[in-house]
RNA sequence: GGGCCCGUGGCCUAGUAUGGAUAAGGCACCGUCCUUCUAAGUCGGUGAUCGUGGGUUCGAAUCCCACCGGGCCCGCCA
C-alpha cells in the first residue's frame, strides 16, 4: 500500500463524522477549478432540509483546528474546499527527503505474476504483439512500485499447430538455410502456402504433434533448438525496449511432466467424450481438452499453467488480446467453478493494431516489426537531436537517441486505452512532440539544468507559495492517487495521462517563474519545487517505459 | 443469428468503473515569444448538437433501452 499523507481521506472521514450521510464519492477533487477538493451536497440539503450556508459553517466550525484547509466556501450545492499548498509540499517533501520517493510504500508480501507477450516463437514481434509487452512491462513496473513481489512470464507456445507447422515447414523446405528467425520465418511462410495449395499436409503435422508429446528425441531436440532461435530474437526485441521476462515456461513441458494429465484427472467427472475427444461444457459450449488422437489442445496446457501459477502466486494477471476474451472467460470457469481455486485472476485485454493497409498476420507477411518501428525512431530521433545538439559527441547524440526513441515508442502505444483500437500510423508513432515522451522528457532535463546550475543553495521546502507554484505543487501531490488507480485499476495510461498533464502544469511554471534569478526566499522554495518535481517525474515515467535524461 | 469492445472539433486522444459546476489535451492551420533557468518549449486564435433516438435523474460524455457504424469472438487452431 501507499504511504503519504491522505488529506482527501482525512477531510472525508471529517466530514462523515458530522454528516453520517455522506458517502466517499461525495468528495471528490473538482475539474472545473472551482476548489482542490469539493463536498457534494445535493442529496444532504434534499434530505436534511437545510441551507448550503448552514452546511458550510458547521463544517466551518467541526474543521476549525485543520490547518491543511485554506478555506471553505460554497457554490450552488458545493462546499468547496482549499487546500494548504504548503501542507500538501509537506506531504511531498517529507517522503522524497525521507525516502527519496513519494509516496513511499509498505511493502506487501503478496506475490503477484504479470503473464505477458506469450506469441508464438514463430517469428519476430511485431507491432500489434508488442502492445502486450509494452502494457504487460507497465502493469509489472506499476505493481512493483505499488509494494508487490511481482513475476513476469512468457508461456511458450511450443505445443501447438502453428510451431509444430513451422518445424514441419522448415525440415521440409528450410533444412538447407543457417537456423536463424528469418530463415524459419521464410519457411513458417512457405508451409502456410503450401497448405493451403495442398491441405493433405496437414496430416504430417498432425503425426509431428503425436511424437513430439510423445517424447521423440529428434523431434523435441528441433522444435526446441527452432524455438530457441526465435525466442532468443523476440527477448533481444524486448531489451531494446527495455523489458524483461523472469520465467519461460514451455507447454511441452507442462504436458511431458504430467500437469496436463493431472488436469484431465482433477476434471474426470466432469469430462465428456466426442469421438474420443475429451471436453467440459457449460451453457452449451463444449470447451475441447484433447484431440480425437488424445494429443493436448491449448485450453488444457493452458489450465495446467494457470493451476500452476495459482500454486505460486496470490494475484495472477494476463495480458491478452480481445480475441482471447472467450478462452479466459472459459480458463476462469474451469480454474474457479471446477477446481474451486479461489486465488485472485485478473485479465486485461488490448484491442489489436492494425495498419492502414488493414490487419497484420504473421503467416501472410504483411507486419511491421517492432525492431523497423524501433531502428526508424531512432533514426528520426538521430536527426533531431543533431541539429539540436551540434555540439555534443557523436557517443552522446546515439545515447540520447536511444532514450529518446525507445521511449517515445512505449508512450505513444501505452497511453492508449488498451481496449481500443489502434490504427498504426507512422507519422504518430514518429511523432517527437506534443503528448509525446520527449516533451515529458524535455521538461525533466529543463528541471534537471536548474537544479545542476544552483549549485549547493539551500533548498527550503517551506514558504509561501504563490498562484504561480501552488498549481505544480497540487498538481505532484495528485500523483499518490493516480499511482493508485492505475494499479488498482492495472490501468497504466492513467500514468501516461498524468504525467502530460504534470508536464504541462511545469511548463507554466517554469515560464512564469524565474527560479535561479528569483530573490533568496523565493529561489530556495522554487528550487524545493523543481527538485520535487525531478523526482516525481522519473519515478512516474519510469513506470510507463520512459527514460528520463538529465540532458537532451 | 448470439456474445464482448470501440464511436468525443478535419485527424488522434483524456474524461466513462463510482453521474455533478464553463467537455480537457495533442496533430494540422493562422498569429505570438529566444539579451531570463534547454524554443523537442510558451501564449493566443479557428474548430465539438460527446454516433443517433428515447428513458432515468435536481443534474448524463458517464447509467438504462433501441438503433447505426467499426473491430473481435462463437474450431478436436492458438
Amino acid at each position: 500500500m501507499l504511504l503519504f499523507e491522505d488529506y482527501r481521506k482525512r477531510l472525508t472521514e471529517s466530514l462523515k463524522s458530522i454528516y453520517p450521510d455522506i458517502k466517499d464519492n461525495d468528495v471528490a477533487p473538482d475539474k472545473t477549478g472551482h476548489a482542490d477538493l469539493a463536498l457534494r451536497a445535493f442529496s444532504l440539503l434534499r434530505k436534511g432540509d437545510v441551507k448550503i450556508e448552514d452546511v458550510a459553517s458547521r463544517i466551518t466550525v467541526a474543521l476549525s483546528g485543520e490547518d491543511y484547509i485554506d478555506s471553505i466556501t460554497t457554490s450552488g450545492g458545493y462546499v468547496n474546499f482549499i487546500l494548504n499548498t504548503g501542507k500538501l509540499m509537506e506531504a511531498i517533501s517529507s517522503e522524497i527527503y525521507g525516502t527519496d520517493r513519494y509516496p513511499d510504500v509498505f511493502q506487501d508480501p503478496e506475490r503477484v505474476s504479470v503473464e505477458h507477450t506469450s506469441t508464438n516463437p514463430t517469428g519476430p514481434i511485431h507491432i500489434g504483439r508488442i502492445r502486450n509487452s509494452i502494457i504487460g512491462d507497465s502493469i509489472f513496473r506499476i505493481l512493483s512500485r505499488y509494494g508487490y513481489r511481482v513475476t513476469t512470464q512468457y508461456f511458450v507456445n511450443d505445443s501447438g499447430r502453428q510451431v509444430v507447422s513451422l518445424y514441419v515447414g522448415y525440415r521440409k523446405f528450410g533444412q538447407n538455410d543457417s537456423l536463424t528467425t528469418e530463415n524459419l520465418l521464410k519457411a513458417y511462410q512457405r508451409m502456410h502456402r503450401e497448405v493451403e495449395a495442398d491441405p493433405s499436409l496437414e496430416k504430417e503435422v498432425d503425426e509431428a504433434i503425436r511424437q513430439y508429446e510423445a517424447g521423440k528425441p529428434e523431434v523435441m531436440d528441433d522444435i526446441r533448438k527452432i524455438c530457441s532461435v526465435i525466442l532468443g530474437s523476440i527477448n533481444e526485441t524486448l531489451e531494446r525496449l527495455g523489458i524483461r521476462i523472469d520465467d519461460y515456461t514451455w507447454e511441452s513441458d507442462l504436458i511431458r511432466n504430467g500437469d496436463v494429465d493431472k488436469i484431465l484427472e482433477s476434471l474426470e467427472d466432469e469430462l465428456e467424450d466426442e469421438g474420443g475427444a475429451k471436453y467440459v461444457s457449460s451453457g452449451g459450449r463444449k470447451m475441447f481438452l484433447t484431440r480425437n488422437d488424445g494429443t493436448s489442445l491449448y485450453f488444457s496446457r493452458d489450465i495446467a499453467y494457470h493451476q500452476y501459477k495459482m500454486d505460486n502466486f496470490d494475484w495472477i494477471i494476463d495480458i491478452l488480446g480481445e480475441n482471447h476474451k472467450e478462452h479466459a472467460g472459459h480458463i476462469r470457469y474451469v480454474i474457479k467453478d471446477l477446481l474451486h481455486r479461489d486465488g485472485r485472476l485478473d485479465f486485461v485485454f488490448y484491442s489489436y493494431v492494425s495498419l492502414e493497409s488493414g490487419k497484420m498476420t504473421t503467416r501472410g507477411g504483411n507486419i511491421v516489426t517492432a525492431d523497423e518501428l524501433l531502428d526508424r525512431a531512432i533514426e528520426e530521433s538521430l536527426k533531431i537531436v543533431r541539429t539540436k545538439r551540434p555540439e555534443l559527441p557523436e557517443s552522446d547524440l546515439m545515447r540520447i537517441a536511444l532514450a529518446v526513441a525507445t521511449s517515445a515508442v512505449r508512450f505513444h502505444i501505452v497511453k492508449l486505452n488498451s481496449n481500443k483500437q489502434m490504427v498504426f500510423k507512422w507519422a504518430e508513432a514518429l511523432s517527437l512532440e506534443g503528448d509525446s515522451a520527449p516533451f515529458i522528457m524535455y521538461s525533466y532535463a529543463r528541471a534537471a539544468s536548474i537544479l545542476r546550475k544552483a549549485g549547493s543553495t539551500e533548498i527550503k521546502t517551506e514558504g509561501n507559495f504563490s498562484h504561480l507554484e501552488s498549481p505544480l505543487v497540487k498538481k505532484m501531490y495528485e500523483y499518490a492517487y493516480v499511482l493508485h488507480d492505475a494499479a488498482f485499476g492495472l490501468k497504466p495510461e492513467a500514468i501516461a495521462n498524468y504525467l502530460l498533464e504534470l508536464t504541462r502544469t511545469f511548463n507554466d511554471f517554469y515560464t512564469n517563474c524565474p527560479v535561479l534569478n528569483a530573490d533568496i526566499n523565493d529561489r530556495s522554495r522554487r528550487l524545493a519545487i523543481v527538485k520535487n518535481f525531478k523526482n516525481i517525474v522519473k519515478d512516474a515515467a519510469y513506470l510507463v517505459g520512459i527514460n528520463v535524461l538529465e540532458e537532451m
